[in-house]
RNA sequence: UGGGCCGUCGACUAAUGGUAGGUCAAGUGCCUUUGGAGCACUUUGUCUAGGUUCGAAUCCUAGCGGCCCAGCCA
């Protein structure tokens, strides 16, 4: 390339429209430049169906459908279905339904158990090679033959076997003739390699089980190892993307598609996404569930899709989240605050705003009255001017949240106290007067004043307050279970424990606090399931399935950045300092 | 310990031999009928040591550190 070149592209990579490189796109435009798939980008998604898909998931969904939509080309969903044993329909359903909920649609929908006729030949043309063997060695003593990270392995007895004999064993197992565990066919590869991928791995295993799909038509089933790259090669996948575990089995991915002569796809690794506080893994995701320490695969404090999707996340926060974190082969740790970042950021621009109150505490206003009810306009959603407004009763009774009065308030709280003025939003300016106590001297009621002139909040004379508060009528309040979840890991690896725990160690015991008896604003009286709201000043809820009409349940999705929790943790924190010095 | 992969602000990620930039987090200020949102600004980084080069995060060598592999799981 002449420098003149070079500087005529940098201009016009300077382009509005570029976006933040990542090593699995610059693959992508290589090729196509060379053209070396005569400009077709295939991709695939090939998940076992044998779990609920999690956020970790959604990375590599992202990347497969992403990158064939940009640059134009299409994306198989393939269920890798080779051991009947794990798997179930059950799960390509759950599946189906997250990816298109994701926002994604597959050209193709395949199986790999669509191709275990094809696989059965192509193990047959193996064998015929000379490529491929029966082994009756058992599982212990092939662990045995195959050596260990530092020394090489040893070939097994029935390594050279004749064709023939090979042929007639593979047939007979393929016809159910020998008991599981048995006999396995494996690829004659090299048992001295470094790589143990390479020492002979296993082909086929006998299996008796019945398949979810192909019932109980085949005794024997092909290894992930034996299966994978030659879906790839029969769908003429140009990219077979998977995560960083993989790299050790890719010079057999390319053996087999080598051997046998057929279309070569082309494995690449990128990183999978682990977030802090979070577990991805299926099997320990998996135990939670069984031991009940969650509610279901759905249970809002989940990382599976379709507990984010309970919990309020919208597919767009979760696309928005994985392009962030982008993709590379490190293995870093996301900061789980990234995720709830993007789904502020998406639920702030779209969520209807709502005033509900968790913990209640009673005001009256002395001088409204008596039975008044006024209608007060309130805007749905500040950011957006088409949300159009609502109108929410006001009353001589309402309620407040706890925390927005203090009796003896710290420094720089502006909220509600004795002598004090603030705004009840769209509503009026009230001073607080006197407070009602019960026998332990917590403070039940609060009296105060309002001045007529500032309906709505707006002050004639221009005076300001510090502060503007939500509330909800008492006698027009509808009663709700709002569930608060925090982290459900204290720890932000939660596998890491002390010796002789697991990461159960780490779970959070606060980290779903149902709340029964918070207070909504009438119009929230029949909300849908799934509906997302921001309670104002509060955070983002989301409708539970579990709500019934003029008994909502509601889930906390995310709280909004708290500034006075943290001004308050501070002024806590200097007061203890003052104290012990 | 053999092999593979990887080390850039606290976290994630760009810079493809030529200005170390973005997002999150943290902090400061402005603004605000949400202590929200928004706006502006600030702090912090190329694992170490050599080498190649006019010039190195980038290339080379060595060291250090992390992750993965010994399923008839995927």
């Amino acid at each position: 390339m002449t420098p003149s070149t070079a500087e005529a592209e940098t201009g016009a990579s300077a382009a509005p429209e570029s976006r933040p490189s990542n090593f699995l796109r610059d693959r992508i435009v290589d090729d196509l430049k060379t053209n070396k798939y005569n400009g077709r980008v295939q991709m695939r998604f090939p998940p076992e169906p044998n779990g609920y898909l999690h956020i970790g998931h959604a990375k590599a969904i992202c990347i497969d459908f992403g990158l064939a939509e940009e640059f134009g080309g299409k994306t198989n969903l393939r269920f890798d279905d080779t051991n009947p044993e794990k798997e179930d329909v059950e799960y390509v359903e759950s599946i189906m339904e997250d990816v298109k909920w994701l926002g994604f649609h597959w050209d193709g929908l395949y199986y790999a158990s669509d191709y275990f006729d094809r696989l059965y030949e192509w193990a047959i043309t193996l064998i015929n090679k000379g490529k491929a063997y029966v082994d009756d060695l058992s599982a212990e003593e092939i662990r045995q033959y195959r050596g260990t990270l530092t020394e090489p392995g040893r070939a097994s007895p029935y390594r050279n076997r004749p064709v023939a004999e090979n042929l007639n064993l593979f047939e007979r197992m393929r016809a159910g003739e020998f008991p599981d565990g048995s006999r396995v066919l494996r690829a004659k590869i090299d048992m001295t390699s470094p790589n143990l991928n390479m020492r002979d791995p296993v082909m086929y295993r006998i299996l008796h089980a019945e398949h979810h799909r192909t019932g109980n038509k085949w005794p024997i089933y092909p290894m992930y190892d034996f299966a994978h790259g030659q879906s790839d090669s029969i769908e003429k996948v140009t990219y077979s993307m998977c995560s960083l575990e993989f790299a050790d089995h890719q010079p057999l991915y390319n053996w087999f598609i080598e051997q046998l002569g057929i279309f070569p796809s082309q494995q690449i690794e990128f990183d999978r996404l682990s977030l802090t506080y979070t577990i991805m893994s299926k099997r320990l995701l998996r135990r939670l569930v069984e031991e009940g320490r969650v509610n279901g695969w759905d249970d809002p404090r989940m990382p599976t899709l379709g507990g984010l999707r309970r919990r309020g996340y919208t597919p767009e926060a979760i696309r928005n989240f994985v392009a962030a974190v982008g993709v590379s082969r490190t293995n870093g740790i996301v900061d789980l605050a990234m995720l709830e970042h993007f789904v502020r950021e998406d639920l702030n621009k779209r969520a209807p705003r709502v005033m509900a109150v968790l913990r209640p505490l009673k005001v009256v206003i002395d001088n409204y009255p008596e039975n008044q009810v006024e209608e007060m306009v309130a805007q749905n959603n500040p950011e957006d001017e088409r949300a159009g407004s609502r109108e929410v009763p006001f009353s001589r009774e309402l309620y407040i949240e706890q925390d927005d009065f203090r009796e003896l308030p710290p420094p720089k709280y502006f909220r509600l106290s004795p002598g004090k003025e603030v705004r009840l939003r769209y509503g009026y300016f009230i001073t607080a007067k006197n407070v009602l106590k019960n026998d332990k001297g917590e403070v039940v009621e609060v009296h105060c004043t309002y001045d007529p002139a500032t309906r709505g909040g707006n002050a004639p004379d221009g005076r300001k307050v510090k502060s503007t508060i939500h509330w909800v009528s008492a006698r027009h309040a509808i009663n709700a279970e709002v569930r608060i979840y925090e982290n459900l890991f204290t720890n932000p690896d939660p596998i890491d424990v002390p010796e002789g725990h697991d990461f159960t160690k780490n779970l959070n015991p606060s980290s779903l606090v149902a709340i029964s008896h918070a207070k909504l604003e009438p119009s929230l009286a029949n909300a849908a399931a799934g509906s997302r709201y921001q309670f104002e000043r509060l955070g983002y809820f989301c409708a539970d399935p579990d709500s019934k009409p003029g008994a909502p349940v509601f889930n906390r999705t995310v709280a909004l950045k708290d500034t006075w929790a943290k001004v308050e943790k501070k002024q806590e924190k200097l007061t203890n300092t003052n104290k012990t010095s």
